[in-house]
DNA sequence: GCCGAGGTACTCGGATACGATTTGTCCGAGTTAGAATGG
DNA sequence: CCATTCTAACTCGGACAAATCGTATCCGAGTACCTCGGC
């Protein structure tokens, strides 16, 4: 079980973004991060369909959040890309072979995948604390307080 | 990003060794749960090699749990069958790209790295609390109370 | 009747094909900014 | 000098291949039980 690649990538553009009001296009996100630019573009637009971003087309075009960044959390990014899909599905396998549970008696969600989804929902709710206004700031501190100045500089010059 | 299916075939078939003293071969655990016997034995390796269950050779032989099922958690055997490497692997992006960071600057981890892991932990804790005993309990209360009977007679005249 | 050797049937274990999902790329539709033109 | 039209460049968006991982399967190595023969 991996997480899509594009998840880092998708979390760290939403960090550039909250950067300036201006729309940045998907090249000059791909080329900040070092990324390929089709690829990233294909995540750019799962995480506008999910609300996350707003697209202006056009010259002078591009991306922007849509709201501040500090009401945009991890787990709306990663829902994003990675699609709303559990990790673990249940196949019933109670209700397969020679000792098949009676449906009706069985109606109630297997007890394996009521634990399966406790965990998950762990995951979420642990990824629904973090914002992106918390990763900027954390992230600025880790590089010793320039990164952020940085990546304004660089956009408002390019 | 979705959880390999033969999770829940191992977590079912460890409810199922719970039950018994004796070895069970993979056809019968296969044919038990109506799964394909031969991509089941893979799984059981894993669990093998995870040091889970127990594979005794020759006739009469099959798998038997290591240890009491109350002393082995869902976490052990997510870990056996989907392996150690967790869901979000950090590229470090910080350190490419046109603003890339001074690595003796950013020597501690990326903040992102660091949030997904916290949930990824938070993940694991949840899977840890429940043992494969609870499950037992709980699927047999839900079956109505004949579920662990059903197999431990079955197992037996098979 | 007891012991031992051999055979046999059953078990696991790793190496081998197939399919699906993820990854990566491309080109076309649509839109906006700016320039050129006419009033 | 201003409004209008036109062009052109730039943007996103979805449709199209390649690679990686999960799925499924097979056959060989090893072991314990059972049978048979000898003592």
């Amino acid at each position: 079980m991996k997480l899509s690649n594009g998840v880092e990538w998708a979390l760290h553009c939403c960090v550039s973004l909250s950067q300036t009001e201006h729309p940045v296009p998907t090249l000059r996100l791909a080329e900040l991060h070092d990324v390929p630019p089709a690829y990233l573009a294909k995540h750019l637009q799962a995480l506008a369909r999910a609300g996350v971003v707003r697209s202006t087309q056009g010259q002078d075009g591009g991306y922007t959040l849509t709201r501040p960044a500090a009401e945009i959390t991890m787990l709306d990014v990663v829902a994003a890309i990675d699609g709303p899909a559990p990790f673990f599905r249940c196949t019933e396998i109670r209700r397969r072979g020679p000792l098949a549970a009676d449906p009706a008696r069985c109606a109630n969600r297997c007890p394996v995948a009521r634990a399966m989804g406790a965990a998950e929902l762990a995951w979420r709710a642990a990824l629904g604390t973090v914002t992106i206004a918390e990763l900027a700031t954390d992230i600025d501190a880790a590089s010793g307080g320039d990164a952020l100045v940085g990546v304004r500089d660089w956009l408002r010059e390019h």
